[in-house]
DNA sequence: TGTATCCTAAGACAGTTGTCTAACAAGGTC
DNA sequence: GACCTTGTTAGACAACTGTCTTAGGATACA
């Protein structure tokens, strides 16, 4: 019967990236934002989304004057961390090197990038063959 | 009013595995193996599930002797291509070469991994220097 | 004070996912 | 023919998602 752990669907995503960007926000707030990002939704239910998100523990929300203001509890990066780790085991049998290799095979890097790749992949392996602890 | 597009929900990705591994399967089979792999599912779950997976078109069956054959129709390739370019696209501003950056940081590579990531880079950066297109 | 605003609350409602029970058909076996 | 064994089918049902309507409490301004 275990109920499911809690997840983070996309819409909830939608209104967790507003209050990333902004560190807080109303409901009206982060309405206007996801409308600018061409979200076409009703003030209803960016509510209802930022009620569900607080019910998952994800936001708080805290009065202010007029209306609550919510904040982020859970971090960007620790969503996408979950999100990588999640994929990997599901689809790269653990192995986050696979993953790598299908990014860098199917989606070519810009240059700057690129460098950046190569000089922590330069400083792994040459930690590997020096010293085996940081 | 838009219909969702089809998304493949994890219980039904299990299945689908199954069938990318053996090529093939019929419910019994499918069952078996998610068995073996510790998926305590009755036989009538895993037939949803390919019903399910075979309604949006992802897999296809066959009446053989007995029972259905399931095939899948769409390749481990082709998912894993769309759940990355998804990921990147709501989690890493479309970029990327974030995700690789992520990834290389947070998760070392075995050393045989790291030297074929290398390569793919040095090959990607020298073709940049040399000629620009492949 | 009445009316226009803005906010929260409560819940509706259809579609999706996770899992299953139960009824029923076809092929063997005694 | 009466019974198993396997398989298919239909449908059930609760939880979760995507979105909204509507009622009701405050605030604010004419």
């Amino acid at each position: 019967m275990a109920k499911r752990p809690p997840t983070i669907p996309d819409s909830e995503l939608d209104v967790l990236k507003v209050l990333w960007d902004l560190g807080q926000a109303t409901v009206r707030e982060a309405l206007e934002t996801l409308r600018a990002a061409g979200r076409q939704w009703s003030y209803a239910t960016v509510a209802t989304l930022l009620d569900r998100l607080e019910s998952k523990g994800l936001v708080t929300s805290d009065r202010r004057e007029l209306a609550f203001v919510y904040k982020p509890v859970i971090s960007g990066q620790e969503v996408r961390q979950k999100r990588v780790n999640s994929l990997v085991d599901k689809l790269y049998q653990g192995e986050p090197g696979l993953l790598v290799l299908h990014l860098l095979k199917s989606h070519p890097l810009d240059p700057d990038q690129a460098k950046e790749v190569r000089s922590v992949l330069d400083q792994m392996m040459g930690d590997k063959g020096r010293k085996k602890d940081r």
